[in-house]
DNA sequence: TAGATTGTTAATCGATTAACAATC
DNA sequence: TAGATTGTTAATCGATTAACAATC
């Protein structure tokens, strides 16, 4: 039995990639493999993927002969518990809710898209990604009646913070928000922001100062 | 004289931020806000905000009245290096390639975005965000005609190893990955990699274990 | 056995938080 | 002055790295 509870953020940040190398040796055909190939395929050291391993207690390791390639996934699977289907919606359907509902890192892992919602009339009724888009008037009733977990935000940077109103209030805990603003939430509401603009500015950053 | 190298670059990661509080200030006329107002605008506590003022050097604070804004807005513009401006590319224009052309967040900050790229036929040549897409063909003339610094990719998953030995070859130094797969490049390449479903992942992790 | 590799410990590093003296 | 607020110090927290004994 693996306690979710007691694996550090950080490490849990690092299981889908992991996940993704091993599931590439093993249609590969490989069944073992070392720390030191896994960590090179996920992009860390392999003294983090060891530690990694030690603090999921994933302990599919062999000393001599490296890693069982399916126990160790299935021990990761474990760690996001993936067997429990986790539903979302998409709010905002321009180019990025578009993208995002298209993509296929919004397929993986046991998360289920349920509806995409738009205010501009003429979005509504359109089909993304096999989804008609539905007015942001339904948004309440769907997110209840389907008990959805999850919110993505896609938004314009006016409409943001009233539609993660409108979903908190039909009882969404968890926003993903793409927009670059600072949302105003309940405390039990966790909010992860992503700042597409920022990583860009980084990089600039990094690229001024060589 | 602020000295940029031994700002920790977690302290920098929150400049945007910071920036985008106090423009918002300064547009609704307030002169000078403590800093509980602009932390809260920020999303970070009052204690990491002054901390960060502190690590910057960005004197603008004044006890018992707060920080003046203009002062503090442009001590921090000149942590990022705003002034001078850093040039890049989009390789690959599907949903997300188009949606990151055309995101204001892409605008910001002293950065020019100087050229989009695709393979498909079908795509090249047309208009996106004011640019007229090219082929992949040119991109190492481009890189090397403008002294592009960073490449944005966005391309399939079967690509993206390819394109980056390009834009690496015609001496891009900066790489914004949004393609779920990791690249393999020099040790003098910086690549930063957004996964957007791992967000989404972490937060279906988050709503399994409420 | 001998070589390879894990799993864990301890050291290091970096970032956040809390508290408060300095001071406008 | 008295109240408000900064800027900094010290404590805490969490994550990474290095090293190596355990062991297949």
């Amino acid at each position: 039995m693996v306690n979710e509870r007691l694996v550090p953020l950080a490490t849990v940040e690092r299981v889908p990639q992991y996940l993704r190398a091993i599931g590439g040796l093993i249609s590969h055909g490989d069944e073992h493999a070392p720390s030191a190939v896994l960590a090179e395929r996920s992009g860390v050291s392999s003294a983090q993927f060891r530690k990694d391993m030690s603090l999921i207690g994933a302990h599919g390791g062999v000393r001599g002969s490296g890693y069982e390639l399916v126990t160790l996934r299935a021990a990761l699977g474990e760690v996001l518990g993936s067997r429990e289907r986790v539903k979302y919606v998409i709010v905002g359907v321009g180019n990025l809710g578009s993208a995002l509902a298209s993509s296929s890192a919004f397929r993986r892992g046991g998360v289920d898209v349920v509806g995409l919602f738009d205010t501009d009339p003429a979005r509504v009724g359109a089909q993304v990604a096999g989804l008609t888009v539905l007015h942001d008037d339904q948004l309440a009733d769907v997110i209840r009646e389907h008990g959805v977990s999850i919110a993505v935000l896609a938004t314009s940077e006016s409409s943001a913070q009233l539609m993660a109103d409108v979903v908190v209030g039909a009882g969404v805990r968890e926003i993903l928000n793409f927009v670059p603003v600072v949302l105003q939430v309940p405390s039990s509401v966790e909010v992860r922001s992503v700042d597409l603009g920022v990583e860009l500015q980084m990089l600039a950053f990094h690229a001024r100062n060589r």
